[in-house]
RNA sequence: UGGGGCGUCGUCAAGUGGCAAGACACAGGGUUUUGAUCCCUGCAUUCAGAGGUUCGAAUCCUCUCGCCCCAGCCA
């Protein structure tokens, strides 16, 4: 189920205390803007929840908005990715907005702006512009040009507008106070010279209105209440509520900052995950070992479980790394509930049944849920030949082996009581191949003589289970923070992220699954079909998350 | 003595002057034809530290310490 942050966070708490004084008319309107310049991850998952439930919560509202003023880097795929993976986590924005769609309001806010007498071209190069601005710790200092006329400063931004200047040689820049200790203040630029073309707009502009003009005036346009973002926009406060006093415009959303999260084992920034990309460390953007939503989906993760971990994280201003652990187990969560069960081996090792008739193949009946009989059942297949997993056999076991071992009986999980008789053996010394018995008596697991029998196995029937490669994923950086320290964080890569099986044999039904499917493969994990591989020659499979092990955790000790 | 933030269990996180929720992790135990699931039980005399106010402080005040963000014509 999905959990409820029942107590709230502090934004809740706003928004709870705005709508008792009945600000905004008590109406909640938020929106999750993000550049489409690169894919979504986990990380902006929280954003979204976030603002979606926010909205949804209190009868309101979310809007879907693109922060797309800098043409240089963003482009339609990302949209439409981006799009998508909102929808696919669950949220419904109807329309999505542009910023793109503001410029010509947003250029008109500007003019607004030069009129008043607040904003200056200047003509300082880029270079320039970076020492009248000081230091963290020591003052700006005015630029020559900040004293030209309203006239003249309409008449520049016109002809800038009309593309009559090079990238560089002008911009917009509010004046504010170049001694002002906080540097977003610093007669900060608004409109820059961007001769590139516009996923949206194409050709129609070149000039573009920077972030912290376009986006405060965005919100004000869409009539958002509550402007949700990270924390380094903390001191960009300032700035979003000067614009919006200084220019009239429909109303003055406030914005609200929280922390991003962190996850061990993994990154989080665009231009890291970027890295790992170009420089094939993984493959592609959906690689199912990257926390992008769409390597994610990939891999097996569901909406509901994402949903519930952001849910379950919660919402502070304080700087976390959550545990990996408390994202998986979330899946493990979900899946629990609703992934049908099915029997599969990934490192076969095959087992002749020696007092069992050559010819003879039974069906046996199979739980889809062991708590679940509305999920029903299905029948497996059993002969003289079948396929257990080789972790499932020692040759020499402790105590405690609950599985096969010589002389050992254990269950195969839906069929019958098995002892293990011989071992046999290549040349080399490899086990090649088991020989045991069956109790004929135990057809279905016990046996009527009452014994117990601890130990339950998983096989799969030799002669019409189906081939299948599985992928087996592991963290993606061996340290917790992989970004710590000096050295880059590529040297922090786990080499084991990924491992490949090959031949892996997989019950016979599976080959009606669909990709997005999830299964439980008994006592190994989750697994689902990989959308991307081509399905003719051979399956494969991505396994999502594996299942609590409480048995290799001892066997660590 | 540039500015802005943040410090509550291993990890997240409630708590807003009345005697430290919850989740994950961890440790025990029970059920179990998945060493899964499920179910019990335990797990911060203490809230970065030190002073102070108060009958009473994680919550208020003072100082100290630690961590994060900001000098893109990126967002």
């Amino acid at each position: 189920m999905e959990t409820d942050n029942k107590k709230g966070h502090f934004i809740e708490s706003i928004i709870i205390k705005d709508i008792e004084n009945n600000k905004n008319k008590g109406k909640v309107l938020t929106r999750f803007p993000p550049e489409p310049n690169g894919y979504l991850h986990i990380g902006h998952a929280k954003s979204i929840c976030l603002n979606f439930n926010m909205a949804n919560k209190f009868n309101g509202k979310c809007n879907l908005r693109f922060d797309d003023s800098n043409p240089a880097k963003e482009k339609q795929v990302y949209i439409d990715s981006i799009k998508s993976t909102v929808n696919w986590l669950g949220f419904e924005f109807g329309t999505p907005l542009f910023a793109s769609d503001y410029f010509e309001k947003l250029h008109d806010f500007a003019v607004e702006l030069i009129k008043k007498g607040k904003a200056y071209v200047c003509s300082l190069s880029a270079d320039d512009i970076r020492k009248y601005r000081g230091t963290l710790k020591e003052p700006g200092k005015d630029s020559p040009y900040r004293k030209r006329s309203v006239e003249e400063n309409l008449d520049l931004f016109t002809r800038m507008k009309n593309g009559e200047f090079d990238e560089g040689e002008h911009i917009l820049r509010a004046k504010i106070d170049m001694k002002s200790p906080n540097i977003n203040l610093r007669d900060p630029i608004i409109y820059r010279v961007k001769k590139a073309s516009h996923p949206r707009t194409h050709d129609k502009w070149c000039i573009y209105p920077m972030y912290d003009f376009a986006h405060c005036l965005s919100d004000s346009l869409e009539g958002i209440t509550h402007s949700l973002c990270s924390l380094e926009f903390e001191d960009h406060r300032p700035l979003y509520d000067w614009t919006l006093d200084e220019i009239k415009t429909p109303c003055h959303p406030q914005q609200i900052e929280f922390a991003r999260m962190n996850i061990n084992y993994t990154v989080l920034s665009k231009r890291k995950l970027q890295r790992l990309v170009e420089e094939n460390l993984v493959q592609g953007w959906d690689d199912p070992r990257l926390p992008t939503l769409e390597g994610m989906k990939r891999r097996g993760y569901t909406p509901e479980s994402i949903r519930n971990f952001c849910n379950t994280i919660g919402v502070s201003k304080k700087e976390s790394r959550i545990d990996m652990t408390l994202l998986e187990n979330c899946l493990r969560d979900d899946l629990n509930e609703k992934a049908p069960r099915v029997m599969a081996v990934l490192r076969p090792l095959k087992v002749t049944i020696e007092n069992y008739p050559a010819d003879r193949t039974e069906e046996l009946t199979a739980k889809n849920h062991p708590q679940k009989e509305d999920m029903g059942t299905r029948n497996i297949t059993f002969s003289k030949e079948i396929y257990v997993e080789m972790d499932d056999f020692m040759e020499d076991p402790p105590k405690k082996f609950f599985r096969l071992g010589p002389g050992r009986e254990v269950r195969l999980r839906y069929a019958y009581l098995v002892t293990c008789t011989k071992v046999i053996k290549d040349s080399a010394g490899i086990i090649k191949e088991l020989i045991c018995t069956y109790d004929p008596d135990s057809r279905g697991g016990n046996a009527p003589d009452g014994r117990k029998v601890k130990g339950t196995i998983h096989w799969v029937n030799a002669n019409d289970c189906i081939d299948a490669k599985v992928r087996l994923y592991d963290r993606l950086f061996k340290d917790e923070n992989p970004e710590q320290g000096k050295q880059d964080f590529i040297e922090n890569l786990n080499p084991d992220s990924l491992t490949e099986l090959e031949s892996c044999k997989l019950e016979k039904g599976l080959i009606n699954a669909v990709p997005g499917n999830v299964y439980q493969f008994e006592r190994l994990g989750y697994f689902c079909l990989d959308s991307k591989e081509d399905r003719k020659n051979n399956s494969v499979f991505n396994r999502a998350v594996s299942l609590r092990d409480t048995w290799a955790k001892r066997l660590k000790k």
